[in-house]
DNA sequence: CGACGTGTTGAACATTGTCAAGACTAGTGG
DNA sequence: CCACTAGTCTTGACAATGTTCAACACGTCG
């Protein structure tokens, strides 16, 4: 059920509000875009915009995970982008959508009204210079992928993307990354093909052999425990050490 | 042999004054940028800046082409942007280089000292705006060559490759994109591989085949013609219409 | 001429994809 | 409560695509 939620969560109290495009927005600059936001809920699995669809407003993903993904005529797709909480969707200054974006669990958007907000950005210079960093980072995340699909084998690339999100959820519950790490896979197998430009047989041979050498224990399909995320790196084939955080 | 140029060309007369990022720039902001300003210039096959080097400099690659490699510790590669004259380098508001930039032919660049143009950055909008569209465009183009690492043959990737050139080679020289095309590859087959995820070999048996089947006709290694560029595209697995300009 | 950089081609091999069968889980309806 | 179904995942056998290793061709520069 896609539902437009009435009831106007406050930015004040907003959980993504320190990192999101509204970042950096003094008390003014939030009432503006008060003004012209408002909040859509999605079920998991539901599409949330088609690619070539015109794009009535931009936003924020507030909660939950969403995926862009490209598809050729005869059906083969490829993911190349997951939008996290506070990510960004949408391209300011585009009449339509240039991706399929689909909801890959619940999710709820902080959407603006795409006019309105590309209004804001020639005038008010705090959004466009947030919006900046967050697509020179969404950048630099790209090209870190074009790496993983074009040189990577199917072991490392599933290391790979076991260690992006482990380190995402420990960084979402301030936890550290060394040592132990437990978490959820927010993708099914198929969703991780096609963001690893695998088939979903060989990402469920590749994890099964990730078990198998101890690299990662799994309880039902899901729930990953990694006893030692150094050694996921080193499977990874990342660059040795990890960028520790202290 | 790297030269600082002295003699200082004028904004004014730039041939890439009206794609670059002081595209917006109006004649006081200009003086702003003449500034702090210098040319360099690059023979192929240099390094222009190392990874992991601090960054004295962002700027515009003004003529020549260069290319952007991330390396693993084994010795993969993979080529995450190729730049073109007007394309930006460097990352405002990073100490550190995070990609190998190498000229791929001889190459002249307009730098900018990295702190006075973050400074400009910061308060002149119509460089960060600027620079926020050529982001967004560079991040399109990542996004759409993850599909072609992900999910493409490599024949198709050869044929993505060779479209994306020739049209830009097109729009250079003001011509139009149907019917036949002829331009000469900037990439020696190594760099090509290194580009689409592929080994050389498989990269000269995809051109032999191309060739083979009248896609593309070779004199030389580099000079190549394309009978159908309507053709080159169904090779190419991309959507059919290809966008063509009137 | 010989050496080097670049490119082509062949044969054996490895990795990943394809097709197919079956396991596990959750949900539905008798 | 159980059987049935649908969705997701796993595993096996085999095929296809691309890689590796090696030999050789071509052109340029000393």
């Amino acid at each position: 059920m896609n539902e437009i939620l009435n009831l106007s969560i406050g930015c004040e109290n907003c959980p993504i509000q320190h990192r999101a495009v509204c970042a950096r927005c003094d008390a003014g600059e939030l009432e503006q875009l008060e003004a012209i936001k408002y909040y859509r809920s999605f079920e998991a699995g539901q599409t949330v915009i088609w690619s070539g669809d015109r794009m009535e407003f931009v936003g924020s993903v507030v909660s939950g995970i969403a995926s862009l993904t490209q598809t050729m005529e005869d059906g083969r797709t490829q993911m190349v982008g997951l939008l996290l909480p506070s990510d960004f969707v949408g391209r300011p200054g585009r009449e339509s959508a240039s991706y399929d974006v689909v909801a890959t669990t619940d999710l709820v958007m902080c959407c603006f009204r795409r006019k309105p907000f590309e209004k804001m950005i020639s005038e008010t210079p705090h959004v466009a210079q947030r919006l900046l960093e967050m697509t020179l980072d969404e950048l630099d995340a790209a090209r870190e992928w074009m790496l993983v699909l074009g040189r990577k084998t199917a072991r490392e690339k599933i290391a790979s993307l076991l260690s992006i999100i482990g380190r995402r959820d420990a960084s979402l519950k301030l936890e550290g990354i060394s040592g132990k790490m437990v978490f959820d896979l927010p993708l099914t197998r198929e969703a991780m093909a096609d963001y690893l430009g695998l088939t979903l047989e060989t990402v469920s041979r590749q994890m099964s052999a990730l078990k198998r050498d101890g690299v990662i224990e799994l309880e039902g399909k899901r729930h990953v425990t990694v006893p030692s995320f150094q050694r996921l790196l080193d499977e990874a084939g990342d660059d040795s050490d990890g960028g520790l955080m202290a």
